[in-house]
DNA sequence: CGACATATTGAGATCCATCAACCAATGTGG
DNA sequence: CCACATTGGTTGATGGATCTCAATATGTCG
């Protein structure tokens, strides 16, 4: 059984060469500074990022405070993903955690692209299959861990996650308060 | 701007007659008895089941206690997601809160009908970002919601579903214990 | 009418958030 | 290069939302 990251590279590798000409055309690379925001909640989400260099996140805000929902790491490709499909206002904000680079890709030509080499379509299905399995994962185990289990899983899954990323952010999107965070790993 | 079912419709709708004929031609209707158990946690998801009457719950047990993820009404589509799409063993049951009668897909078939039928693979694609984008709501609702918001808001969104289901699945749905989702329906 | 499933109500315990004070590290301007 | 502001994290005290356990009530159906 592949992983799925063995699944998607598979299917890359499978693109033609015409097709993988195709899509670095219509990408574009760009640099953003630690801080910068390249998607405000309110405004649709048009483009997809695909991280080379650095780290970002993506979150909400709801009653003044922030509820981080995703990282993203090099490799990655981030987007609002409600507001990237169905083409409706965000309501979450992407923002750089540290300086990065980016590749990226406008979704009109995206979906250029999807109908005229039918494989990718296939590829898109995939990244979504993959992005609701991990969803489901996330609401089981916000039903069913308690707050110290769900640290447990961060740490034994993604150790290099803490190393990056401030206990405020992490502390959000396991959905704990900063300080019973702080507590939790008080005690090991 | 559509709305989902409308653009499930719409693709459903542009599907030409053969593909429909195949479609109606693989799938099997059944009926099935209240309480029957129609996929087990342990084994592979392999079918869909396209409820035509009557109602289906899936859970999860965890520590001995049933978790509800989902209910199926008439027209839905049942079946666990991640066992389904990746072929693994499932960690949920699905079984009939009613008697019910359901139209049986083979998984097989439909991939084999997608090959056959590219349309086929939209109406997938289509299906999953909606599935998909229901989860992330769920998520964030879990995240900022108390649970009497998330029981006021099933209140207001699917109110039929409270007349037909009993407290004992719906606070479980809602991750809500049975005692406090009756305290909360006390105060109206 | 019993008998079993389902729902309500009460009392206490628990997890975790909030608020507030404090600390450590880093940066900055004079 | 010092004084102090800023940022990020820790620690303590308290309270609230919700769970658990247990008793009681209200079905519902053979």
């Amino acid at each position: 059984m592949l992983n799925h990251f063995e699944k998607i590279a598979q299917l890359v590798a499978s693109l033609d060469t015409k097709t993988q000409i195709f899509l670095s055309k219509i990408e574009e690379t760009k640099s953003f500074k630690k801080g910068e925001i390249l998607l405000n909640a309110g405004s649709v989400c048009r483009k997809s990022f695909h991280v080379r260099k650095g780290i970002m996140r993506k979150y909400h805000i709801k009653n003044g405070k922030e509820i981080t929902t995703d990282f993203f790491f090099e490799d990655d490709i981030a987007l609002a993903y409600t507001s990237y499909t169905f083409q409706e206002p965000s309501t979450e904000f992407i923002d750089c955690l540290t300086d990065v680079k980016v590749s990226i890709t406008h979704r009109e030509q995206w979906e250029a692209a999807k109908i005229k080499f039918p494989k990718l379509l296939e590829l898109d299905l995939l990244l979504t299959e993959i992005h609701a399995g991990a969803l489901e994962e996330d609401l089981l185990d916000l039903r069913t861990l308690t707050a110290t289990e769900r640290y447990e899983k961060l740490l034994a899954q993604a150790p290099e996650l803490l190393l990056h990323i401030k206990l405020t952010h992490i502390a959000s999107y396991l959905n704990i308060s900063l300080e019973t965070l702080s507590r939790i790993r008080a005690k090991f």
